[in-house]
DNA sequence: TTGTAGGCGTTATCAA
DNA sequence: TTGATAACGCCTACAA
């Protein structure tokens, strides 16, 4: 395969010339540009970009860390990014991890090696110490909030989420109120777990250990909470469900055991994903696509700029009542 | 950043000698080894993984073409194809087209470029002519069918399968079957719109245009169709929907208007995607996740062994009857 | 077992 | 306007 050198012989010129010619800089004659360019047809030359990005020491790659991408969450957050980074013609590299720190170290790893310009980190499990000691090795920004730590991000405010549905649920009356998490670590469950204390803590309410579902995911969880829902002794008369696949499961299984909603059980969901409209289930609408937009933005002006972006933007959800809840 | 020579120096041995450490090879001293360690830990050292790819011709990085992440057919091939590369050491390179040639082109370019070692074609828009043009230059691997072209390929026999749901629309005796697709062009859909004709055509039925629903993509989408099918004159009595996201929009969006599933129309999903099962749904199986592992596994085997896999895999789809047709 | 030196393909500086 | 040449950082014959 024909490289700069060769295109410089073909062309009567200096590879100087032709580097000139092939990225479009001025102070080359008509003449010769023309050479190099049909030298380019000739030998039917294409650029190696792996040798641009060592001479430039840049990529234009933004790696992109999350833990699956099968996932409405995650997808949706992704395209976010994508639909930015092709606007700004960047290029996106994927880590996924499936929450394994190991992983997560890789990838951290490969920002070292000046494998992209830069990472975004939708959802980790590792301490954000770990993060911590790569963040010189290129610029980091988050998609969770780091307590403590001055990470660039943009994250949902899952506290005031959370705390806003369960502020609604009480002031309907209710004083069992239960939820279905995904994983009980990680920043935003803590959030959860904090305005859930809160929140049924200012009206002097003690929720039980049992009314946390863990482990809810997908949509056929939801049928497994009913399950248990259904088994427990003193049964919650709510449920926050942080994500709405989880909450279509509830109400669809609810529906086929005969388990009346919102009547013995109220459902909340979060995310505002289509299936929730189309179930009128309430929910808490969550700006997953935005968040990803402004991940990407906030890491390309850091990028682009070189200044540091010492933001950390919360985005708000919104309540959506309908049905369930 | 520290790089080879640095250590060369620091350790007081050679470059070669540092990338042998560096890299496990044998007939090291365990002297020099040490030292090499050593200076990597004081310099605090990482390899700069550009110029390993320049060096090396090689990347270890395997580009994905798609449309978009944020759809459950995508993002379960992608999670395929994901979990095979982890296994087997490889990153990936997302390309987001959008259904633009322009930027199918782009991901074309990139190979020729060296920036991967291979290409993933989930689906695409451009004639295959245009892809045929790019293979000299990189493995590329299709998850569609290519007929008339000796590309190879993993895909799902989208004829099969839809002429086995029509067969089993017939026997159940209906006649005026229309179906749901998410756009028109495509390999995919064409091998749907032949079994359509061909089915049905055997049996001497014929389809009329406006049974056929274009653009059906998302849950949304299954509102429209309802809307539509209120409206015509001579209803289809049965739907083949080639999403099970849009097939569920039908289902709750026809229970929320009071049109009787399957009394006057008869739904058939494509996917199993949990919701088919969720809502009882009636639904054509296919390996979408299976997809993406076998496409990442012949292009690795492709890439390691150098052998060009004349492979062209056939996975099968399975109809699963539950309620809804 | 070790080192020297050339190569990978571009970019970028500096002098002309 | 142009060209030589030194980076960029690593790998790898080949020679010792």
């Amino acid at each position: 395969m024909a490289n700069i050198r060769d295109l410089a012989k073909e062309a009567g010129v200096s590879v100087a010339t032709v580097s000139r010619v092939l990225n479009g800089y001025p102070y080359v004659s008509e003449e010769k540009r023309k050479a190099v360019w049909e030298a380019v047809e000739k030998l039917n030359y294409t650029k190696n970009i792996q040798a641009v990005h060592l001479a430039k020491g840049k990529t234009r790659i933004v790696g992109v860390m999350l833990p699956y991408i099968h996932h409405p969450y995650f997808s949706a957050v992704i395209e976010g990014i994508s639909k930015e980074a092709l606007r700004c013609g960047y290029q996106l590299l994927l880590f996924q991890t499936n929450y394994e720190v190991k992983r997560e170290l890789e990838a951290l790893e490969r920002l070292r090696m000046k494998q992209m310009d830069g990472l975004i980190v939708c959802s980790h499990e590792a301490d954000w110490e770990v993060f911590a000691v790569y963040r010189e090795d290129g610029p980091i920004v988050l998609c969770e909030r780091a307590v403590g730590h001055d990470f660039f991000t943009v994250y949902i405010d899952h506290y005031q989420a959370f705390a806003q549905a369960l502020r609604y649920l009480l002031d309907k009356g209710h004083r069992r109120i239960g939820y279905c998490i995904g994983r009980t670590t990680g920043p935003n469950s803590q959030a959860r777990a904090a305005a859930y204390r809160d929140v049924l803590g200012s009206v002097g309410v003690i929720p039980q250990p049992q009314w946390i579902f863990d482990g809810c995911l997908f949509l056929e969880d939801g049928k497994r909470v009913i399950e248990r829902w259904m088994d427990m002794k003193e049964r919650p008369s709510a449920l926050l469900v942080t994500s709405d696949q989880v909450a279509a499961g509830i109400v669809l299984h609810a529906q086929r055991v005969g388990v009346h909603i919102p009547e013995e059980l109220a459902v909340i969901g979060f995310d505002n994903d289509p299936l929730a409209e189309m179930l009128g289930m309430t929910t808490v609408a969550l700006p997953h696509f935005a968040l990803g937009e402004k991940a990407f933005r906030l890491l390309h002006h850091w990028l682009e700029t070189g200044n540091v972006p010492r933001t950390q933007e919360e985005l708000p959800a919104r309540l959506i009542v309908r049905m369930t809840g």
